[in-house]
DNA sequence: CGCGGGGATATGCCATGGTAGTATCTCACC
DNA sequence: GGTGAGATACTACCATGGCATATCCCCGCG
């Protein structure tokens, strides 16, 4: 068995390298498989991962444009510590973009998002029932992935995903149980009732409470766990 | 003399070449010395700017992801057409991140802000009155950055240029007029007003407004000059 | 015992070589 | 003359080697 990292992260000798490695990283550091603070040399990955050191290296530049990495020049690249003030920021511009994309989506919503969004609600009624965290996670990230794309806004979504990594990690400190992956469901369907019923502004308004569940915890995490923030 | 592009698009070899590449290469885009649906090879560039090809190879992938170039792997890169569906995107989500940064500036304005943006737009009108759209546009961008960086969100101003590169390309071809650049001062002076006396709803307003001045002349543009659009 | 300087080490950065894949152009064949 | 198959010349992609520089540790000196 070759020196991969772990189970589920291996990597397609047939697709283009560089992007698998960003992608693969990217996940890492959200999941916390690479702590905050964490040193990541280009060398040692390569090393893991079993390629050369220019896929990683290309890699490290695009995570260090999302401020998931940091590189001192001639010095080492770090996984970036959890800046709250950083958090912040991320979720304002979040908000701000997510929110204008709701609102639009709500306007002329095509039959096709209708259906996609419902039919997500579904499986993530199914997934919080089971109490399977694992499960609900890819599912709220199709629902806001899809408003974005079905929306015939696909940069949109990339430039949320962009932001939403420091507040990723947040989210995976804070593991939803149960109960939390139910009121997050309701407020996805309350996003889509008024998508459904062409109601901007109540789109608009859901879609920002909705986003702000995030932060709740923020702070108690900041305090219960100082090392992995700034 | 080395074989450098022109004049004012040397680099420094003391600092790092890698974004030096990146940072000329857009600006040469926006400024449409490389035309869209130019192709751009690896090899090529790194002769012409007396690199090595890792470089410009870590530059183009970061243009890519701004979507200024297009990338197919094992044929070629190419300069990105101008796809109007693709700026009316990216004047939507500009607008959606000024506007919010706007309105939060106008919140609570530090007062370094209020200086720098009341100097600059003193600058911006004797550029104007001098006929001078090179002084000027750099003006124009210097306006827009402190308001998100005055406000202190550093990273909005970083998305926002990610986005403004296709419609940078839109503005370079209608290269503004004294008259225009005077009523862009006008706009940028109703902003700052709205901010200096703490009133959001007007200065987002302001903001907005100001945002679309940009896109008025891009369906005539791309009626006069089809070739370089998508 | 404290402090400053010099060398060993490790890092990211740039250059270059080799590989696989794609488009084009040519020439044989129908 | 038109068509298809093969050779060729490109491309981006990945691997690897050498380099300058920043840091750390240890030794010597005050």
């Amino acid at each position: 068995m070759p020196p991969t990292a772990a189970a589920g992260y291996e990597l397609d000798p047939k697709l283009p390298i560089g992007a698998q490695v960003y992608g693969l990283l990217k996940r890492m550091i959200i999941g916390l498989v690479f702590k905050p603070n964490e040193a990541l040399s280009e060398k040692e990955l390569a090393l893991r991962l079993g390629v050369s050191r220019t896929p990683v290296r290309e890699a490290l530049i695009r995570l260090a444009d999302e401020t998931l990495v940091d590189v001192f020049p001639q010095r080492g690249t770090v996984v970036s510590p959890i800046r709250v003030a950083e958090v912040m920021e991320a979720q304002f511009l979040r908000e701000a973009l997510e929110a204008a994309v709701t609102r639009r989506a709500a306007e002329q919503p095509p039959a096709a998002l209708i259906r996609d969004l419902s039919r997500l609600i579904d499986d993530q009624h199914h997934a919080a029932n089971a109490g399977r965290p694992e499960d609900y996670m890819p599912l709220d990230e199709a629902f806001h992935r899809a408003i974005s794309e079905g929306t015939g806004m696909p940069r949109s979504w990339r430039l949320i995903q962009s932001v939403k990594g420091q507040m990723d990690r947040v989210r995976f400190l804070s593991l939803p149980n149960k109960a939390h992956m139910l009121l997050l469901t309701e407020q996805h369907a309350e996003i889509f009732k008024a998508i459904e019923t062409q109601d901007p502004d109540r789109a608009e308004a859901a879609m920002r409470h909705h986003l702000k569940e995030v932060l709740k915890t923020i702070h108690e995490l900041a305090a219960e766990m100082p090392a992995i923030f700034a």
